[in-house]
DNA sequence: ATGATTTCTTGATTCAAATCAAGGTCTTTG
DNA sequence: CAAAGACCTTGATTTGAATCAAGAAATCAT
């Protein structure tokens, strides 16, 4: 088994000892899940943390219409969880979904808690990662309801243009908080892609 | 020194014996600030880790007009940070200001790392309320652009609705995202304070 | 390849909330 | 207490994005 992109993005963000790791590896499945499949689904209880070593994930959340808005998308080396749900055993309100054919690294509740108990580079490297989610997603809700149509998708074409490549323009319209007419107007406006 | 409102607030959710308690206490200082005061300023990079024994914060975004969001207010017992500045020594977007006069213990960059690295219930509280925030970040993400002034004004009343007394409304509208006129109208629509 | 489905663009129209403006209420302070 | 300032409400108007609708383009499956 082979687990050198876990590894490195570990060591992207903490020093992480191969000893270390070792400790941790056992406590790791791996899983593929088909496009659209669902990780997780609103009124569920989450049990696992994913790793994404391939594919694409998004967080979610529909209303009683229907109406979808995407919290974020998680492509190669990103986490994809909800912790609330998994440490409080309570249902999530956050629906999580493959948005391609994917291949997981999975942590259950038991074994994550030995983890983030027992081996401390991956406690060090949980509060950095959690930290730098915290902060993105703060600096998003304060963007959401100040910034114009236009700016949200200059915004997301400067800080996430890979997305752009691989997700249909709906997908990022319910990221962005906008209609899918509202972007491809932008787009003639700035003639851009 | 008195440390029990923030003691009581880790066993609200871990574990936390006296023994680690007397490690911590040490590590922090009180202090005081004047309402309108701020704590930290787009630009500058944060240095301390604060907790509210006494009156209120908040955490907001302005933009190049001057517009400003409000991320969220803490009041007693909550924390206020910006660790991804912190701990990055990168300068925040997002500023930290009082709204009442303050009463605040604060942790420095030094005694954080230590206490996060040495005492193992402080580890733990602190990836538990890291956690909450973050759940917490993102419902209010997804509800920013999905429901109306209306949804959003009935979901404060109902949410945090004792913060309808001691904020002004121009301060609750910059948090929903939406103008104090609107809110007004809300409030008459539906017949409440 | 070809038809079917999904996705994207463009135009016309509607509508909800922002903006602009003014007056009223409450609070502070000299 | 009076005056000033801050805050809130209400009304009139504007406007930007949503909605509705249709057709074009791209993608997928057989």
């Amino acid at each position: 088994m082979d687990y050198s992109l876990l590894l490195s993005e570990f060591r992207r963000v903490v020093e992480f000892p191969d000893k270390e790791f070792l400790k941790l590896t056992p406590l790791i499945e791996r899983i593929r899940v088909k496009k659209n499949e669902h990780l997780l689904k609103a009124g569920d209880i989450s049990r696992k943390v994913y790793f994404v070593e391939e594919g694409c994930l998004r967080q979610y959340l529909i209303n009683t219409n229907g109406e979808e808005r995407n919290i974020y998308f998680k492509v190669e080396c990103g986490w994809c969880s909800e912790l609330e749900s998994f440490l409080n055993n309570t249902p999530t309100e956050l629906s999580i979904q493959a948005l391609e054919d994917s291949q997981l690294l999975a942590i259950n509740e038991k074994n994550w808690i030995y983890a983030v108990t027992h081996i401390p580079p991956f406690t060090m490297y949980f509060i950095r990662a959690q930290q730098q989610t915290n902060y993105m997603l703060k600096k998003r809700l304060g963007e959401a309801t100040i910034e114009t149509p236009e700016e949200k998708y200059i915004r997301f074409l400067q800080e996430e243009p890979q997305l752009l490549l691989r997700l249909p323009l709906f997908q990022i319209a319910a990221y962005l908080g906008i209609t899918p007419e509202t972007i491809s107007r932008v787009r003639k406006k700035i003639g851009s892609k």
